[in-house]
DNA sequence: TTCGCTCTCCCCATAAATGGGGAGGCGCCT
DNA sequence: AGGCGCCTCCCCATTTATGGGGAGAGCGAA
């Protein structure tokens, strides 16, 4: 026999990581080396050399560290277990995301007990691993049927944001009207303002109701 | 040995199916007799009186049909089989929610593996079963340390918005105005401007963004 | 039938948001 | 010194959104 994969998992709910494992119980060549409730257990593990982890099965939603911050972490301290990203998310841009962050595969959790295994084999080999409907996603980007909007992932969209930027686009979800934030801001209107439009600008959003779901949907709130 | 307890699992996460299984695999006093992926695929399986199922472990959000239409569903119908929720949500508005719907047990996901057996023992002999947390979070209310306020969390207000107003708020968390609502649903402008004025009245929100936070936060996009 | 709710549409008005443009100060980097 | 981006604020204008009220038609429940 081959040499056992050891896998990781981590997700906020236990009975998620109770699946898992029992899907991977199933098959010799796996082992389980651990599992996390929150990042910032999957970071104390993986910081630590003795950890025998092979590939770590990760959820984005988690409290304390999510996902995404674990993913950086393992990037700036160049750590080489492969990941792979265990979602409820189908989007695509999602998945570009956490490919952007250095995650080998990505399973829905829709499906994943069909190809969790699957994954685990082939990611543990080297090569990248995404369960079929993502695979299909992923094809219509490449064959241009998706136009992924010709923008960098949006991390780096993020960060082009100034601190003044983030700053109001957080109270614009918090549902603060444009004279609102000048108050609370100590800043006046005209310069909201200009925020909120340059916020549509580099967004390429339609109105305040899309700053509030890019903010959303890149967690920044 | 006793009479076998035949259970239903329903979530729209196979792997959390997955993980329930698994762990009420290792007590033989306990069947799956199926499961379920949708709020509606459990109406009609409990419709069927071949249904063999005792209890029904149903989470909350679900597609289609969330848990409370179907606890709604099983109380116009009559249904008899008992209920435990296994959810994500510990707050204790929801729990009296789902017991004034007829549910008889209540888990959390971050500790349901250890419970869940013992519930559905409980719960099949007709008592009420809810994990620790749950109890202490209970008790708390019994002994007046907690008087919970008339006003459910918003989670509960969508089942009072009407199917137009649905449809003109997931319209809004897609960026459109009044005027192209109006257009897309080929109504006069006047009728989008009642319904968004009822959504933030009903909603208890400030304007369109909170209309569209509200939204995402209950996954209605 | 009467009651309540939904859906449709209208009136009024004000506040807010959107879409262009420009401009001066300030700090940072080269 | 010059360039660049950010922050601040302003002008113009139009479109939208918010906030109050009302009203008729339809439909189902009590």
């Amino acid at each position: 026999m081959r040499k056992k994969i050891y896998v990781h998992v981590a997700d906020d709910h236990k009975i998620v990581i109770d699946g898992v494992i029992a899907v991977l119980n199933t098959d010799k060549e796996i082992g389980i080396s651990g599992y996390s409730l929150t990042g910032k257990e999957v970071t104390h593990w993986f910081d630590n050399p003795k950890n025998k982890a092979d590939v770590l099965i990760l959820d984005i939603t988690m409290p304390v560290l999510d996902g995404i911050g674990v993913l950086k972490h393992f990037k700036k301290n160049a750590v080489k277990q492969k990941v792979i990203i265990l979602s409820s998310y189908d989007d695509i841009k999602i998945v570009q995301e956490m490919l952007a962050l250095g995650c080998r595969g990505y399973l829905t959790k829709d499906n994943a007990g069909e190809f969790i295994i699957d994954a685990i084999k082939v990611v543990a080999k080297g090569d990248q691993y995404f369960s079929p409907n993502i695979q299909k996603e992923l094809l219509k980007v490449l064959s241009g049927q998706i136009v992924p909007d010709g923008d960098l992932p949006d991390e780096f969209l993020i960060e082009s944001l100034s601190d003044r930027e983030l700053e109001v686009l957080r109270l614009i979800t918090k549902q603060y009207s444009t004279t609102e934030i000048a108050d609370s801001l100590c800043l006046g209107i005209s310069t909201i303002d200009s925020h909120r439009k340059n916020l549509l600008k580099k967004l390429k959003v339609k109105n305040s109701v899309g700053l509030a779901m890019y903010a959303v949907k890149h967690k920044l709130v």
